[in-house]
DNA sequence: TTATCTGCAAACATTTTGCAGCGAG
DNA sequence: CTCGCTGCAAAATGTTTGCAGATAA
């Protein structure tokens, strides 16, 4: 409903790739559009709240965040090297995981399936890679 | 090698809960060993790099530590109340993990799987969940 | 106008690092 | 004796919160 919002919406945008809220705002900020970094925060944990963007935590604890085409559950495939992510539809890891928890007699079971590796385009210009 | 690097493994025993840093720490000074919450990261830091214990990050960026009965690749599925856990293979996931880096041409591919839900005992006695 | 949104600064939590001293070999 | 290990204090990092002023409806 405001600018702010509406820039951190529009941030995200439909790249393919995750980003940490630091790297929105400086995005943001070279864009010449001024939010605060708090702002920025704000609307993300909003935005996930109401399941409009994805979060995932890298292996250092880092939140980063983007928007799917998929509203419903699924999971991703990401680049290491340019954030670059495939979304994924996996009946067969579902039907694993409701088997699993019901053999061990776990209830109320949520699952987080994420898979990193370089994407063809990295493997072939390993100079770009950054993490 | 030294007194607090044993101290530190012991804690972790061979409990199947997933416990922090500090958890860890504060159950030494409560078992009255002396041991700095530095030296207990470094160790963690040093145990977790070769393999004998596992991490995992809780869904608010804090990491968790356990040491494994199985050496080689498996899963986790934890209790969310009591951080018990479950050590899981997977051949299953594993070949579509293969398969889908594959068909998405994305080379040196990890992946991470975890599950939580609550375990028999802990639905059975919910005044007990606290996370 | 009036309730909400913003953004700075400060608080927070977790983890890492600098450095002087201790302890093991 | 020497070099690595320890642990305090301080820094670094990523994220959240208090609050006063700006802004949208």
């Amino acid at each position: 409903m405001t600018r702010q919002r509406d820039a951190v919406r529009d941030a995200l945008g439909t790249a393919e790739a995750f980003r940490s809220a630091q790297e929105l705002h400086d995005q943001l900020r070279h864009q010449g559009i001024s939010v605060g970094l708090t702002t920025v925060y704000r609307h993300l944990q909003q935005l996930a709240d109401t399941g409009e963007v994805d979060v995932v935590r890298t292996a250092n604890g880092e939140a980063v965040y983007r928007r799917c085409a998929a509203q419903d559950h699924h999971h991703h495939l990401v680049c290491r090297s340019c954030g670059r992510s495939v979304e994924l539809s996996a009946d067969e890891v579902e039907d694993w995981a409701d088997r699993i928890a019901q053999t061990h007699g776990f209830s109320a079971v949520t699952h987080t399936v994420e898979m990193f590796g370089v994407c063809a385009d990295c493997a072939a210009a390993p100079e770009r890679i950054q993490d």
